[in-house]
Parts: C-alpha cells; sequence; structure tokens
DNA sequence: CTTGTTTTGGACAGTGATGAACAAAATAAT
DNA sequence: ATTATTTTGTTCATCACTGTCCAAAACAAG
C-alpha cells in the first residue's frame, strides 16, 4: 500500500513503445473523412488509411467508428462558423457577430472544393432517427445551436440592434433552419456572391439591414 | 418483314411467367427504405426484403440500388409537400398555396413516427459531392425547386400578395434554404405547433402576414 | 397439349469489412 | 542489461454484400 502512495504526478512518458502517430492529428484525418464521405460511408480501414495507420492501431487506440466521429464531431463544432456565436456578450454588439458567422459560412462552404458543406448539418439526414448512438449527439449539436441563437437574439434585440419580434423562441428556430438550409444548399450553389445574396435576404427579412 | 408488320398494338400481358409482385408498389417500398435509412445504408437485400421478393428477382426488374434509387427519387418528388407549388399559376392567388405548403410540411414531418424528415434533403448531405450518378439528379431537385420558388414569388409580388423585395432571386434562395433547413430540423423538433410557429416567423419575415 | 418466354428461388465465387488474437518491435524503469 | 509495458504488423475466422448463373416454375400463344 504504503509503497505505491507516493506516484510521479508528472510523468513526462508512459512506459513502452510510443505511438507513431499523433491522437490528435489522427482525429482531425478521421473528421475529414467522415465530413466527406458521411458516417455510412466510411470503413475501419478507410480510417486507418486517411489516419495512416494500421486498423489494429486504429482499434488499439480507439474503441470503435462511433466513437471516433464523437470525437471527431467535437473538433468539428469547435472549428465550425458558428462556434463565433458563443463568443457574443452583453454590452457588446451582437449584430457584427452575426454577419461575420454568415460571412464565413458562404466564404468557408464556397471556397471547399470538395463542397461538404457543415458535417452537423450533413449527419442530420444521415444519423437523427437511424443511429441510436450518434442520432442524440447530433440533436443535442442542434438544439444547442438554438439555444444559443436565442440568446444572441435576444441580447441584440435588447440592445437595439435587431428588430423586435414577437417570439424570438421561434425566430431562434427560424434562424438554425436558415443555417441548416444554407449549409446544405451551399452544395449545390458554389459561388460566394450568391450565397451571400441569400445570407443578405436573410438577414434584412429579421430586420438587420445597416452595415 | 411483312409477316411481322401488323402486331397487337394492345397486349395484356407479355408471354412467360407473370411478375409475382407489383413493380410501382416495389419501387414505393424502395422510397420508403431509402428514406428512412438513406442510401448507403440500405443495401440490396434490405431493398428486396422491402419489396418482399429475392434479390434475383430485384437483379432481373431493376439494374441496382442507384437505378431503383432513382425512381424512388421520381415516386418521391411527386408526393412531398413542395410539389403543391407547381400548381400556382398567374391569376389564381399564391399566398394561400404557400401557406398550405408550409402548413402541411409541418403536419406531416411531426406526425411522422419515424422522423425522417425530408428524402431530398437527407440525400444533399448523403449524395451531393460523392455519389457522381445520384448527387446530380439531387443538384437538380434543388435548383428545381428554387426555379419554381422564384416564379411563385414573382407572381405573388406581382399580384401585390408579397411585400416587394430587391433581388427576388436571391429570396427564392432563401426560402429553398428555409425549406432544406425546415425538413432538416424537423428531425429534431417534433411538435407541429413549434414547427408551425418557425413558419410563421419566416413568413412575417419576407412580408405574408395575413390570414 | 406443346412450345416459347419470363420470373423465381437457390447457389456460387469474389470482395471487403469486422473484431479479436498474437508475436514482434520499441521504449521506460530498474 | 533486464524486465515490464505498450504499440504495431500480421493473421485469422466470421460475416454480409454483390452480381451472376442456372434449373425449376408459371404462364401466353399457337
Amino acid at each position: 500500500m504504503a509503497s505505491g502512495v507516493v506516484r510521479q504526478v508528472k510523468r513526462s512518458r508512459k512506459p513502452g513503445r510510443p505511438m507513431a502517430f499523433s491522437r490528435p492529428e489522427a482525429v482531425r484525418a478521421a473528421m475529414n473523412t467522415f465530413w466527406k464521405n458521411g458516417f455510412e460511408a466510411v470503413s475501419v480501414s478507410d480510417l486507418a488509411d486517411a489516419m495512416g495507420i494500421e486498423r489494429s492501431s486504429f482499434y488499439n487506440t480507439f474503441k470503435d467508428r462511433e466513437s471516433v466521429f464523437l470525437e471527431a464531431l467535437d473538433l468539428y463544432r469547435g472549428l465550425a462558423p458558428d462556434a463565433v456565436l458563443l463568443t457574443a456578450r452583453k454590452g457588446a454588439p451582437v449584430v457584427p457577430v452575426i454577419r461575420a458567422m454568415l460571412r464565413e459560412i458562404c466564404r468557408v462552404r464556397s471556397h471547399d472544393p470538395e463542397a461538404r458543406g457543415c458535417l452537423v448539418v450533413n449527419s442530420i439526414g444521415a444519423l437523427v432517427g437511424t443511429n441510436d448512438t450518434l442520432g442524440p449527439r447530433i440533436e443535442e449539436a442542434v438544439r444547442g445551436a438554438r439555444t444559443v441563437l436565442e440568446k444572441v437574439l435576444r441580447i441584440g434585440i435588447d440592445q437595439g440592434e435587431i428588430r423586435p419580434v414577437g417570439d424570438v423562441r421561434a425566430t431562434a428556430g427560424l434562424f438554425v433552419a436558415f443555417l441548416a438550409g444554407l449549409n446544405s444548399v451551399s452544395k449545390v450553389i458554389r459561388d460566394e456572391k450568391e450565397l451571400w445574396r441569400i445570407c443578405q435576404s436573410f438577414l434584412a427579412s429579421i430586420g438587420i439591414d445597416r452595415e
């Protein structure tokens, strides 16, 4: 007992053969693979290939396809254009944040030569209602987006930046629907300017006009 | 030559063993299977099972998974709620048609116990950019929807039913994006009233308020 | 009834994916 | 240097799917 009490808290490396690859980079490779091909179309072999490792190393590091998808999803959510909404704070203008997000979506989606759209939105159609493990996580992401947007809208309305609406919650739902649709449509409409005109129509329609 | 000239134009049945199943119903079964599970997740065995036939009969009647998907897609497009937009005509009010479509979407999507959303929208994320045969067909469906909506919007604006907008084409794009997003979001937001409130927010935002 | 045609059920080989198992390799700790 | 520990490369059995093939079944036409 006593012999094991004082353990090295800061150990530079675990004993044993070191991994020949970076775990975070492997997750990033998985994210890109899922993003491009969709969850169902990606096999463990595909993932291992994308990661540049053997399947045995994959199974040794990750549990299975689903668990690595969840990690990839977390990574994606931090990188996605709408993550900027989390920076919105009372006291600071929110409309520029909203406009910047939409501009970024148009820019990023149209510049992606593979037209992958948004991983989360793609996954709604592919996983919600079909995959019992992953579906709820996607639902959670969608609901989370609505909650954030509702908060941002309230701040904007309180601060007189956004025209008051009767039902803020419904407007947040409208916003989420538009964002989801925009990301879907960006796979078909590939011109940045055209996407941005659609966003401008949206902003004008909900009363965010001025520059 | 001459012996084969006069042929029975109206033949009740071809010679040979009759099919033990209805082809249209088989396509319908395929549509429901693709709709529920997505293209990638459905195997030929799944299709044959859903059709109640053997795989050999499937291969005898259809070419492959993709060809039957295309047939299922055509069937779906005729059945989907937005098909009603094709009935809009100059001279007749278009706003009631639009409202009816949105109401129907909310009703149908929320009443579907399997929360399948829209087959076309689901397929955007799954097929566009990935599948070279099916992707373009989905793109075509999306572009077609925008064209129809642009026409409907122009009629509505001309007839004073809809508040004039600067960029009708962009507004049509906005409409398509909203519809796509609504169908996606309907897989997460399952309450008809809540979906309808989102639609009302949208209608109000683009200047279609009155009952 | 016989012939010709088509569908059907079952079988087949080829491909690829899964998840586990195991020995070899590579390193830290002693 | 030896030992303990971990990763890696490879192999294995199992399973599902694809597309084809063929004999049996079922019917129309003559």
